[in-house]
DNA sequence: CACGATAGTGCAACCGGTTGCAGAACTACT
DNA sequence: AGTAGTTCTGCAACCGGTTGCACTATCGTG
C-alpha cells in the first residue's frame, strides 16, 4: 500500500453545527445565503465559526456547486520582469473576490502551456492567458468551455486586454525621426507574440521617411540582446527600438562592450517600462503599466465569472524620454 | 438567485461503469489500484473510458482521499526578482510531479501571509514557503498539519532551503577590508528576514578590524535604497553592502545623484544577484542561486509528500566581483 | 469430496459541503 | 377561532469520486 497523506482533521460545518446547536444546512446557509436566516442565528453561526477557526472546504463546495473559486494565470516567463507586476496585481485583486490562483509558466512554449491549460482546467473557473502563445484555434477552443480573458493577444469576440503600444510607438518614431536618425533596426521579440506583431505594424506604417531594419533576436533575454548587437552594427542603422527593456538591456551591454557610447554615439528605445529607471544611462522606453493590465484583467475575469460579455479593454502607452535617445552626430 | 456558472456535464465514473457493465467501484480501481482487478477488466474500463473521453474530477477525488495534486508557494513580493526565477524552476519541477503551483503574494505582510495559507490550506498538499514573515508560531502550527518546506528560513525540525549567504558574505568584508575600507555601511532589509538577520550576523562577528553600521531600509526596494543614500554619506562609509540587489540598485542611483561616483569614490556590494550583470557599472553581488532553490525546494516537498523526514538542504554562496568595488582613494 | 485460501467484484458508507422541499412557529387578516 | 401567508430551520439527497468489508467464484490441497 501507498503511504497515505494523514488526513488533516480539519473543522467541518459539522463541527460548527454541533457547537452552534444548529444543523448543518444552516451552518451553510450562514455564508451563502445569509439573508435566509435570521440575523441573530447568523451572527451566532459566524461567531462559533470564527471561535473554531473554520476554513471552507473548496475541494468540497466545488463538487456541489461546480465552482471552485480558482482562476489560473498562464504567463510565456514569469522571470521576464513584464510579468511580475502584472501577477502580482492581479493575485491582489483576485483575493479581494476571493479567487486562489495558480500559476503556470509555459517556458515560451505553447505546447507546454496547452498541457497546463488542460492540466489546470479542471479546477479552475476561468483562465487569464497572458501573451499566450497558444494558437488561435486552441484559445477559442478553451474559451468556448470557459471564461478566458486575454492579456495582449487580440482575439476578436474573447474578452482581452490590450496594451496598445502604437501610441507610445508612434511617439518613439517621432522622436527618432526629428533627432535626425534615418535608419533605425527593430529588434523583433518572438513571431507568435501580438505585442510583438503590433510592434512591427506600427514601425513600418508609422516611419515613413525612414528605413526600419529589422532583426530577430527570437526569445526575449539579456543575452538575446547583447548578441544582436552585431546585426544592428552591419545595419548601419543609428538607432534601435528594441521588443522590449529585457533585449534592450542587453543590447545596451553589448554596445558598451563595442565601446559605442549611449545615447552619443547611438540611440535606444525599449519597450514595456520595466526597467527604464534602473539602467545607465536611463532607458527611453514605451510606458506599458503591466501591474494596470494585471488588475484589470483580473477584474474583467470575475466579471466574466457573472455575467459572460465578452469586453475589450485597452490600454494606452506613451513614451518616456530618459537618457538613451539624442540626435546623430555624424 | 445569483447566476450560476453552467455546469460542464463532463463523464463520470457512474457513466462508464454503465456503459462498461461493471460496478462504479470497480471504474474507480481500475485507475487507482489495477492490481486488484483482472488485466482485462483493467483494460475493458480504460478502454471505454477512452471512448467516452472521461477525465478526473481532481475535486471529487481530493475530497475522498485528501490529495489534490495541488502546491502553494507563497512568496513576499514576486515582484522582487529574487523570486520569480524560483518559482519558474519550481513551477517546473512541480509539473513534471504532475502537480499544479498556486501563487500567493503577501506583499511583505505577516497578516496577508497567514490569510492566503488559510485560504489555500484545503485544496493544497504541500507549501514551499519563501522569505516567509510569518511568526515562528504559526509556520510550526502550520507544519504540524501539512509538509511544509521553508526557503530562507531556518526553523530546527521543519525541512527548508537555505542560501547561507555567510560564505559570499565573509568573502565581500575580507575583500572590502583588503581594499583598505575601514567603516561600511550594511543596508539592512526587513527585520523579519531570515536573510537579512543571518547576514547581520555575519556581518557582526566577520567584520573584525573594521565598523559596520546598520542602516535600516525597510521593505528592499530601488526607492528604499536610493534614499537610503543620505544617511549612508552621513555615516562616513566608504564602501557598502546592501540587503539586496533591489537596494544597491537604488544606492547606485542615489549616489550618483550625488555625484559619488562608483567605484572610485565609493564601494558597493549587492546581494542575490539577481540584477549583477545588468547595471552599470556591473555589480559585485553575493550570488544566491534562486532557481537553483526552486528546484530544491520543489524537490523537497515532492519527497515530504511520501516520507514525512525533515531535512535541510543549504545552498552555498560565494561573491562575484564585478565593477563596483575598489580601492580607497583618501 | 470437503474445505480453506485467494482473486475479483459489488455494496454501501463516506469525504464536506449545497439545496429542494417540508414543516414549525409566528403573524395578519377575516 | 380559523385560515392563509411569511419567516426560519431541519431533513435528506446529491455532487463524483474512494475504500472497508462482504460475497462469490475458482483453485489447490489434504
Amino acid at each position: 500500500m501507498s503511504p497515505r497523506l494523514q488526513r488533516v482533521p480539519g473543522v467541518t460545518i459539522g463541527d460548527i453545527a454541533a457547537a452552534a446547536r444548529v444543523s448543518r444546512s444552516t451552518v451553510s446557509r450562514a455564508f451563502t445565503r445569509p439573508q435566509l436566516l435570521s440575523a441573530e442565528t447568523v451572527d451566532h453561526v459566524r461567531a462559533v465559526a470564527v471561535r473554531l477557526g473554520y476554513v471552507g472546504n473548496q475541494a468540497a463546495r466545488a463538487l456541489s456547486t461546480g465552482r471552485f473559486g480558482n482562476i489560473a494565470v498562464v504567463v510565456p516567463d514569469i522571470a521576464n520582469p513584464f510579468f511580475p507586476p502584472l501577477v502580482r496585481s492581479l493575485q491582489s485583486a483576485a483575493e479581494t473576490a476571493d479567487l486562489a490562483v495558480f500559476l503556470g509558466d509555459s517556458d515560451e512554449s505553447a505546447e507546454r502551456e496547452a498541457k497546463l491549460i488542460a492540466r489546470l482546467a479542471p479546477q479552475v473557473e476561468g483562465f487569464v492567458l497572458a501573451s499566450p502563445r497558444l494558437s488561435e484555434e486552441l484559445i477559442r477552443e478553451l474559451a468556448a468551455t470557459r471564461p478566458v480573458v486575454l492579456v495582449n493577444r487580440d482575439l476578436e469576440g474573447i474578452p482581452r486586454v490590450l496594451i496598445d503600444s502604437s501610441g507610445g510607438m508612434t511617439e518613439a518614431v517621432m522622436l527618432l525621426k526629428k533627432l535626425g536618425h534615418t535608419r533605425i533596426a527593430y529588434l523583433a521579440g518572438p513571431r507568435d507574440s501580438w505585442s510583438d506583431q503590433q510592434r512591427r505594424e506600427v514601425l513600418t506604417s508609422a516611419a515613413s521617411g525612414l528605413t526600419v531594419e529589422v532583426i530577430e533576436v527570437g526569445r526575449p533575454s539579456y543575452a538575446a540582446g547583447r548578441d544582436s548587437v552585431s546585426a544592428v552594427v552591419r545595419s548601419g542603422a543609428t538607432a534601435a527600438i528594441a521588443f522590449d527593456d529585457v533585449v534592450s538591456q542587453g543590447v545596451l551591454a553589448g554596445l558598451e562592450l563595442r565601446g559605442i557610447s549611449v545615447p552619443s554615439d547611438f540611440s535606444l528605445v525599449g519597450c514595456d517600462d520595466t526597467l527604464a529607471a534602473l539602467t545607465t544611462p536611463a532607458l527611453t522606453s514605451v510606458s506599458a503599466g503591466a501591474a494596470t493590465a494585471g488588475t484589470a484583467a483580473a477584474k474583467l475575469l470575475i466579471q466574466l465569472l457573472e455575467d459572460p460579455t465578452a469586453e475589450c479593454i485597452t490600454i494606452a502607452t506613451h513614451l518616456v524620454i530618459r537618457a538613451t535617445t539624442a540626435a546623430v552626430t555624424r
